[in-house]
DNA sequence: ACTATAGTATACAGATCTGTATATTTTAGG
DNA sequence: CCTAAAATATACAGATCTGTATACTATAGT
């Protein structure tokens, strides 16, 4: 099993570098140091590779996630906190490409696709274990916050991936403190008091 | 020049749907009813057609945004609301498949290629936008509260691409309430006066 | 040492894709 | 109506890509 294992550790490389569509069969194989027929021996076909990089991507990345959080802080008001620490760290590296998951909905639009599914559990799992960390730090109400932080996360992603915003995740920082000040000081409904402006000049249609 | 909009027109809707790599020449020239030759008389080649197709949507979608936010409300601090009210219908739509700059950079993923180029500007434009609507509602901080509305944005509209939150905007759309309040009602520095929690089980390494 | 398994090398079929060559037809302006 | 520009139809060159066929070799466990 261990060329199966270079060849999908090339693969999610140059997916993920390159894109889906843009890289062959032919370069992954020679960049990994394998025989055509290997692949073929391990994965029915070019979509089943990637499928399995994208599960094993998916693994791999809440795993070193946890392991990051849980390394910085036990405690999980502030593992909440840790989540854009650590993806500080990640927006920061050179050749920064994305999250492969995002990109792989931009090139398997479909909903329906398999790598689309695969995505799209993935950010659903991703979720789920901040939901976890927010229900252990009492916040008001963990699925939303879960929601909202998650969404800064993929925020920061695009950010930096975009504009080259290498820093992004220090925004969504300020913004996270914010929310998890909010979710703990309001047990149940929003309360702003205005300090400055008028409060009535802000109001919204619903 | 009524052929080259179609093709345009045509490109955008499969780059979109499909991907730009997954779509054919064949494809585009078939379904926009142009001769083959038409094209290459307009584009040079493919790359070239992508970008124009890029540039195109750029402007296309600001002037749109611009159009919504002013039909909507002509007061700044309410236009910076607004903002996602219209990322809310753009995001609830059917089909909705992301927005096609990220989706070019999840393709083009090296900073120096055009297309990435374009998407990359077209975000900075973007935020300048936002900015300009943060400047006339006298925000303390225009250019930082551009930036964090703009990853707002953009993680409402990951999340509705890749996990199917149609509503995702909605998330968005408390968050960003909260960020112009705080931006207004704090000149300088933030002040975040604890209510229940301690405020000290919250501290953060800088 | 033997055998089953895993891997290799090479060639190739068939599809698809970008871009071009060429000859013809449609369209629009004066 | 006549001409110049725009568009078309068709065929094709050349590259690339996925996947297969086949025959050969290395390796590891018993």
């Amino acid at each position: 099993m261990r060329k199966r294992d270079q060849l999908l550790d090339k693969a999610l490389e140059l997916f993920h570098a390159e894109g889906f569509h843009a890289t062959g069969i032919d370069r992954i194989i020679a960049e990994a140091g394998v025989a055509k027929m290997t692949l073929y021996k391990h994965f029915r076909s070019k979509d089943e590779l990637i499928l399995a990089v994208l599960r094993r991507y998916d693994e791999q990345f809440r795993n070193y996630l946890m392991q990051q959080v849980e390394l910085r802080t036990p405690e999980p008001s502030q593992q909440l906190i840790a989540l854009f620490d650590v993806l500080d760290d990640w927006l920061d590296q050179d050749g920064f490409c994305g999250c492969p998951m995002i990109n792989a909905c931009a090139e398997f639009s479909n909903k329906q696709m398999p790598a689309h599914v695969v995505a799209s559990e993935h950010k659903r799992l991703l979720l789920l274990y901040i939901q976890e960390i927010a229900e252990a730090a009492e916040a008001s109400d963990p699925p939303v916050l879960a929601q909202q932080l998650g969404l800064l996360m993929d925020g920061a992603i695009v950010a930096a991936q975009v504009c080259g915003q290498r820093r992004a995740a220090r925004v969504t920082h300020e913004i996270a403190q914010l929310l998890i000040h909010q979710s703990r000081s309001r047990p149940s409904e929003q309360v702003l008091e205005p300090t400055q402006s008028s409060g009535s000049d802000m109001p919204w249609p619903d």
